[in-house]
DNA sequence: TATTGTTATACTCTATAACTATA
DNA sequence: TATAGTTATAGAGTATAACAATA
């Protein structure tokens, strides 16, 4: 609790790397608990967006998409599908493969936690004006493209 | 492996949230990798570097600092004690306190890594034009003020 | 033999809470 | 009784590897 002076951490302020990972961790976090509500989290939300942007996928295609392991894929599909979200299907052509899709519930409550994300980044962003909050988005875009850019975005830490 | 189109994760590309998350864990983890070499992580880099600026701090002080719980700094201080990079002495006022400053051997490895994670912070950046970075920066922290400046920067998930 | 999805395991990280020594 | 530091424990998250079904 005995934090010393002003802000101490004022000096790590000035590495970009610093701030990034800051800022990635609280709207991670925030992201997480804005979306608990609707029953699902980032990476399911991602899932969705993703399925209603490309349409159905196989596990091992979204897996791919979001550069995580395909185990990881089931416990998340799973609750995905309890909820009613999205539909698993035995692929009739390929009977390995589950193909799945968005279901009307899953599209309506992907336009739900939209809404949600978009109000926490207005209030992430309430201190730039409009043309600040384009310069910043798309100097952050030019920077993924860099380095994240080639496929999928991996974390693999 | 089996990722689809050109790159379905750009949906999720106009989400801010998204975009810093990546960088942040990206960033996080190339930044380990540059202070290997050197003996150190990411946390203890932000510890050498309060103490360089701030001066000798307990744990406490520096736990609070840097947000994170005591019991954390046990090992990052054991480690950086190990290496001779900081020294941990018994406050004569208070016994119950360890004091903990910045050897020379600390000065000089800080300086060394330092000079990496600059040259790390210009390759991530290598895209933008100088005054570009500029104002990313100024961007972040301005964002960074808002929502993380209260006091300590808390990671707590 | 290779691939999809699944399950099992093991590892890392971290916060919480007991514990000690000082005050 | 309260505080600084330490140790112990327990939980979350996640990758890796074994496994079953299908190709």
């Amino acid at each position: 609790m005995t934090a010393r002076q002003p802000r101490p951490t004022e000096v790590l302020e000035g590495h970009i790397g610093y701030l990034l990972a800051k800022l990635g961790a609280l709207s991670s976090s925030r992201m997480d608990a804005e979306l608990a509500p609707f029953g699902i989290n980032r990476m399911q939300f991602g899932l969705l967006k993703i399925l209603d942007a490309a349409g159905p996928g196989s596990q091992q295609a979204l897996s791919g998409d979001l550069g995580m392991p395909p185990s990881r894929m089931v416990a998340l599909v799973d609750d995905l599908e309890d909820q009613g979200f999205v539909a698993r299907e035995r692929s009739s052509s390929d009977r390995r493969v589950n193909e799945i899709r968005l279901t009307r519930e899953g599209r309506a409550v992907l336009a739900r936690a939209n809404k949600a994300a978009v109000r926490w980044q207005d209030e992430l962003l309430v201190d730039l004006s409009a043309p600040e909050r384009n310069q910043l988005v798309e100097l952050l875009r030019r920077v993924t493209a860099r380095h994240l850019g080639g496929g999928a975005v991996h974390d693999h830490s």
